[in-house]
DNA sequence: ATTGAAGACCTCATACTACA
DNA sequence: TGTAGTATGAGGTCTTCAAT
């Protein structure tokens, strides 16, 4: 797709947003005050505007904006800010430059020569040091995310060149498929320069929006189902690993993915009662060390949490099964359900929703249901703040779009049918809670009627 | 198989330096 | 002058290894 000029007319309304903030950003960051941190932004949007990528950008009349050129300098600064942002723009929603463009010509009279086969050639090359046979259909996907990356780096700079570059990428590129990549084998399976490597690689993150916010917590999620699977331990105990994983993220986040993975292995492992594979064992194979899950569970959920009492894993069982009950079946939990559920007249129903039934009742029927209009709905209709989370299933996986229209159906019907939905926040009553076994059948109950109404 | 002490290693923030 | 690269140090995390 060639775009030669490109107005803020072909942007989506959410592009323009993002190309505002992106420009306001800049404003901040340079410390611009007052009128001028404004006026700079104003400034950047109505010549983006005018000239969009149709750019010489001498011919950006800056200097008139601000009062006859009194201000020269913060002039010229906007020029480059303008020049470097619209490119980190461009690169980052892959939309090809006129100067881009321009070069992909050239190159393109040179086939063999061209960026794509040597990055193609060094792709192959590497998986096969890497043994990982089975990436070469992801190779376009990765030359992609590394074209986005190189095109942000400035010609004539050490990184730049595909060779020291590209194993950077790859790094970055299967820690993000979610890959186990210990940095260090791999520096010495590539047979790279250590050092060079990760001084790259610190400033390719940084390059790397999509790294930076990758969801650690749902890679994390995958290899427990992995590992879970393979160990051909029941879906009890996943569910409860995700469970686990998700209540205590904010306590082990910091750790690396693997360390993770075997102390969210030993906390289900306790809590479930289950006796092998051993700790040790499950470390091993994922190649960490035991202590570190210790570590893990005596630091970041003992300490932290202000727990006294841990001496050692094994003396500690009874603790950490308190810690893990405490923490994971009160949060999700509303409330419990209340009589009556409807009266004899079918019209005034009234339901008291505990989320965590719901949610697995949700999962169980393959409903997708989005917790945001939930909360909506319940803000709006009682003022009360609910504590619930569920955009993905419990492993993590997106479910599709044209689900969600169930949702919608759901709430649509139980208004209509006459239900009120009644939730309290479990912050403010905590001693309230109590797990309500039967909100599957007062579910069941409300499914067969909007099955009946099919509203 | 499990644990804990000691020290290696890593990460992050910050300051400094070299270079275009 | 701006920026990439490097140095430094503090604090957190992980591994090694000896002991049980």
């Amino acid at each position: 797709m060639k775009i030669k000029t490109l107005m803020n007319e072909d942007l989506n309304k959410q592009l323009q947003e993002e190309f505002k903030n992106l420009i306001f950003n800049y404003v901040s960051v340079k410390n611009f005050k007052g009128r001028h941190k404004t006026n700079i932004a104003c400034a950047l949007l109505k010549f983006g505007k005018i000239i969009g990528w149709n750019i010489n950008f001498n011919k950006i009349d800056i200097e008139n904006y601000f009062a006859s050129g009194e201000n020269k300098e913060l002039a010229e600064a906007t020029r480059k800010a303008y020049r470097s942002y619209i490119h980190q723009f461009a690169n980052s929603h892959g939309i090809e430059t006129p100067q881009q463009s321009r070069k992909k010509t050239k190159t393109s009279r040179h086939p063999k020569d061209n960026l794509m086969n040597k990055f193609n050639k060094n792709y192959k090359k590497t998986l096969i040091l890497l043994n990982l046979h089975e990436l070469t259909k992801d190779m376009k996907e990765c030359f992609i995310f590394f074209n986005n990356i190189r095109n942000q780096i400035p010609k004539g700079t050490k990184y730049r060149p595909i060779e020291k570059l590209l194993p950077i990428i790859m790094y970055i590129f299967l820690k993000m498929k979610g890959f186990n990549i210990n940095l260090n084998n791999y520096i010495k399976q590539l047979d790279i320069n250590k050092e060079s490597f990760k001084t790259g690689l610190k400033a390719m993150i940084k390059q790397s929006s999509k790294y930076q916010i990758r969801d650690r917590k749902k890679l994390v999620a995958k290899k427990l189902y992995l590992l879970i699977t393979k160990l051909g331990l029941d879906d009890a105990f996943l569910k409860r690993a995700i469970n686990i994983l998700t209540c205590f993220w904010e306590n082990l986040k910091t750790t690396t993915e693997d360390v993770l993975l075997c102390t969210i292995y030993t906390l289900t492992k306790i809590d479930l009662e289950i006796k092998s594979p051993s700790v040790s064992q499950i470390c091993t194979t994922t190649g960490i060390r035991q202590s570190a899950v210790i570590y893990q569970i005596k630091n970041n959920i003992f300490k932290r949490n202000g727990i006294p009492g841990f001496k050692c894993i094994k003396n500690s069982i009874g603790l950490i099964k308190k810690i893990i009950q405490a923490k994971c079946d009160k949060l999700p939990v509303i409330n419990s359900l209340e009589k009556p559920i409807h009266n004899n007249n079918n019209t005034n129903y009234k339901v008291y929703l505990d989320s965590t039934s719901f949610t697995s009742f949700i999962e169980r029927e393959k409903l997708y249901l989005d917790y945001e209009q939930l909360i909506d709905y319940i803000k709006g209709h009682f003022g009360n703040e609910v504590k619930v989370n569920l955009h993905t299933n419990a492993y993590g996986i997106e479910m599709p779009v044209d689900i969600l229209n169930i949702q919608k159906k759901l709430f649509n019907a139980l208004k209509q049918l006459g239900y009120t939905i009644f939730t309290d926040n479990i912050v403010n009553n905590p001693d309230n809670i109590t797990v309500a076994n039967s909100t599957t059948s007062l579910m069941n109950n409300i499914i067969r009627d909007i099955s009946k109404y099919d509203g």
